[in-house]
RNA sequence: GGAGAGGUGGCCGAGUGGUUGAAGGCGCCGGUCUCGAAAACCGGUAUACCCGCAAGGGUAUCGCGGGUUCGAAUCCCGCUCUCUCCGCCA
């Protein structure tokens, strides 16, 4: 969310910030809005201020045991009709404005290139070569069925279409490398690992900036009004919601898998092969709360420590940097991480990494102090996907396999799995 | 799902209509004392909003929302959450 003080400030820049984005600020509409309130809630504390100091006078007189003045009495219960009248204005307008800001998005920082469109996004570096193979590389979807590891048939007949099944080895090579994954960023990288509840309440949502604008990719329980995550960054950011965290809190960096859930509605068409993009799947992630002061670099490393992840895996990938346009809602800058994979022959996005400053904050209303007495500070919040499972299992697959169809498994993750190669029959 | 109890400041805990933003204690911060520390003593210690250049002033907040009243942490209604017991259950 924005801030309001931050339009009432300087509107002009927050409507060109918002341009860059491809997005309207109804500027003049909420600086309206707002001087209407702060106008009625002025009016409404002065009324306030009559009302207690009359109050009080009459509290004084019944403890010497006198009556209440008549006319004041009268007086005073005019007042607070007023009062209840300037009180519902007030909340009116604050549900008007408190709605308008939920729907914008933050506002990019000042070295995220300018674009609308993902044409905008660049490159920023690439490690390794994509690879490139000897025979005729087989994509996922007809390499792993026919190795008996993933079967798309019955996974629809379970959930429908986008939903899959692993079996054998190959649902053993993906709890593998959430493992190894989880071990990485909590042993080497620093991250506390958690786990995680994956139904949220619908305020939580909120928090993250999911709700209420992207309510239709997401799947809910309507009796309960609880909320399925598309990422344990939901979770994660409403940890220390409502909260101001003691001075010496931070950073704090968490790590953990969870299944993500998402309609995918908007894209229906797209991607409908293979596991690429399905309505259930697993991603490791990585989570930041930070001083305000530190946030870019700690976005600078943990983007390094998801492409660590990619290395270690050996997969060639390169890093993007989105563009103002291409930007999630709650992001003021992200880098994407896309790995090669050669079977589909594409760049996949493994992962997004992006540095949320106070937007997610200012929703949950998370703070921190700095210092023993000082006044509460927003925090900024990081996310980052480290990495997204389907696409690496997809990577490996098709990059690691070979001309009899069987699949050899990276080292790192060997001593996860046990086996060090999936047979051209693994299922 | 059934029955009961309860939600007060960072924590514990008092408070059933009138200077109660809220006693007391703990914790924390600063100071005195000390070579230093502890103890003791003294002082301070919520958040948000509004007006104001500031100094300062005002308002709100005792789970949330509504009601009664000149006035509500205190009374009434609804909701919600937590705990205990029973039931069910991986």
């Amino acid at each position: 969310m924005l801030s309001i003080e931050q339009i009432r400030r300087d509107p002009e820049f927050v409507r060109q910030a918002l341009a860059t984005r491809g997005e309207e600020g109804p500027m003049d509409e909420l600086l309206t809005l707002d001087s209407q309130r702060r106008q009625a809630i002025s009016q409404g504390d002065e009324l306030r201020a009559r009302r207690n100091q009359a109050s009080r006078a009459i509290g004084q007189l019944r403890a010497q045991g006198e009556e209440a003045p008549e006319d004041v009495v009268l007086e005073m219960r005019e007042v607070g009709q007023e009062i209840d009248v300037l009180e519902r204005q007030t909340r009116e307008l604050d549900e008007r404005i408190h709605s308008i800001l939920l729907e914008l998005p933050n506002l990019p920082r000042e070295d995220v290139p300018r674009g609308l469109s993902e044409e905008e996004n660049i490159v920023v570096r690439q490690w390794g070569e994509p690879k490139s193979l000897d025979f005729p590389a087989k994509p996922h979807w007809d390499l792993a069925e026919e190795m008996g590891i993933i079967d798309f048939q019955r996974g629809v007949k379970l959930s429908g279409s986008r939903f899959y099944t692993m079996s054998g080895y190959g649902a053993k090579l993906e709890r593998a490398t959430i493992a190894w994954m989880l071990d990485l960023h909590s042993r080497e990288h620093g991250y506390t690992e958690l786990m995680l509840p994956i139904l949220v309440r619908r305020e939580v949502m909120e928090g993250s900036g999911n709700l209420p604008k992207f309510a239709d990719n997401l799947y809910r329980d309507e009796e309960d009004d609880l909320w399925l995550i598309p990422t344990a960054e939901v979770p994660i950011t409403n940890l220390y919601r409502d909260e101001i965290l003691p001075p010496g809190s931070l950073p704090r960096y968490y790590v953990a898998q969870t299944p993500c859930f998402r309609r995918e509605k908007t894209a229906a068409g797209r991607d409908t092969r293979g596991i690429k993009r399905v309505h259930q799947f697993n991603k490791v992630e990585m989570y930041k709360i930070v001083d305000p002061e530190t946030s870019d670099d700690e976005l600078d490393r943990l983007l390094a420590d998801a492409e660590d992840v990619c290395q270690r895996l050996g997969l060639a990938y390169r890093v993007l940097q989105l563009c103002t346009g291409d930007i999630s809602f709650p992001s003021a800058e992200t880098f994407d991480i896309e790995i090669w994979s050669a079977g589909c022959e594409e760049w996949l996005e493994a992962s997004s990494c992006s540095n949320c400053t106070d937007f997610q904050a200012r929703r949950a209303n998370i703070r921190y102090r700095p210092a023993a007495g000082s006044r509460p500070e927003f925090v900024h919040t990081l996310n980052g996907s480290g990495l997204a499972l389907p696409r690496v299992i997809i990577a490996i697959l098709e990059n690691n396999q070979q001309a009899d169809g069987s699949v050899i498994i990276p080292e790192v993750l060997r001593p996860y799995t046990g086996f060090d190669i999936i047979p051209a029959s693994g299922g």
